[in-house]
DNA sequence: TAGATTGTTAATCGATTAACAATC
DNA sequence: TAGATTGTTAATCGATTAACAATC
């Protein structure tokens, strides 16, 4: 087996190529479900529409984790990529919002999937603190501090309002989750050392919606 | 007024800019609710961590619509983005998938907000097909073609689980969609005139975990 | 062996930033 | 006028791709 552990390439990682980690991922669980326990570059490459010399760097810049010749093996390279992206341990996550979106995401299969555990949701309504989402338990937002500690909550999703998501954020920094998901359409400020992803769904529509209207123009080039 | 409609620069948009070209939009909207009649290149880039030339030169694609010596006016330049964008009109959107995440989405106010709207939800799942859900209809993903044609549909949203989305992205495609957001976490083979946007939700997790684990060595760069 | 494929270097390409004349 | 800020060019920086020796 390849040793895979001494990073080649030195300085920061671009962010692009972690999240095209992630698809790496995603891809080789579908070949394995799919029964090829072997894949090379340009295979990895062509599903995703990346070149192969793409896949390699971006590998390069964690380690050998090929074989000349023959290419990836699966399950091996699955393992890395997760340990490269701390997924081989299960992360507690806390949500905070439990409204219609809040609770869809409580249901979400996809996730455990991944190593991610939501261990606690959070909100202000009398109505459902208290309860359990989907085995999920609510609890008041004043709780989060206890929680977060208690269980080693590392990870937190905004599902809140807009107009609040900011001061909520503001919470779970001071309760000392170290990174966020935001789907509240508003720019977060955070300390530096809070990681912070957005999802703004109106976001995506708009970017399909501006290569829609200027595909004409986009296929004439 | 100045007139921005002649594009400055040729060649193709860069992917980055127009994906920056929404959060300006949305930044604009704040500022303009917080009372901002103006604003600068500086700030818009300051609330988002950019530099004021990037949003100088990401504006420069598209036109002239700045002040020199005082700045954007930001009711003219939100018009000017969702000029650009395409959002300066209703975008009809059909919804594939009723489950628990598609439910939701129909019950958000940020799309119609930003001129989004679901016309139609499709199912197979006999139980809601005929129902309605927040004042959407959901037809049986067969009337696929014939709704997508009578409204004029050209976006969709893939809320199926995995094993079906490409099934249904292939439906999309033939019904004459032009563009998709895809919320299965599966890599979806699209002709090229079809423009496609991923949402993954264990992914954004994912870069967050790799954020977070790899903090400190981050810091002490 | 011949064929396939890796890891890595060098070349290319594209995107960001700095600087500044023009403008208000 | 002096100060502020744009649009744009040139310089810098970083990311992608091509090419190939090394390996199986």
């Amino acid at each position: 087996m390849s040793e895979g552990s001494e990073k080649t390439n030195e300085g920061p990682v671009p962010k692009a190529v972690v999240s095209r980690l992630s698809l790496y991922l995603r891809e080789l669980q579908h070949l394995i479900r799919a029964g090829s326990q072997t894949t090379s570059s340009n295979q990895l490459g062509s599903l995703l529409g990346f070149t192969d010399a793409q896949v390699r760097k971006d590998l390069a810049y964690f380690g050998h984790f090929g074989y000349p010749g023959i290419g990836y093996k699966c399950p091996e390279l699955i393992q890395a990529i997760r340990k490269i992206l701390g997924t081989d341990q299960t992360w507690n996550v806390a949500m905070v919002g439990t409204g219609n979106l809040g609770h869809a995401l409580l249901g979400y299969k996809g996730f455990r999937s991944q190593n991610f555990e939501i261990v606690a949701a959070f909100d202000i309504d009398p109505n459902v603190v208290g309860q359990t989402i989907q085995d999920v338990p609510v609890f008041h937002l004043d709780d989060l501090p206890k929680i977060v500690s208690e269980r080693h909550v590392k990870l937190g999703m905004i599902m809140v309002p807009s107009p609040v998501a900011q001061q909520v954020a503001d919470q779970l920094v001071a309760a000392g989750i170290e990174g966020i998901v935001n789907f509240a359409p508003v720019t977060l400020a955070l300390p530096p050392e809070v990681s912070l992803v957005g999802v703004d769904l109106a976001i995506e529509l708009e970017q399909l919606c501006f290569n829609v209207a200027n595909r004409k123009a986009k296929a004439a080039e």
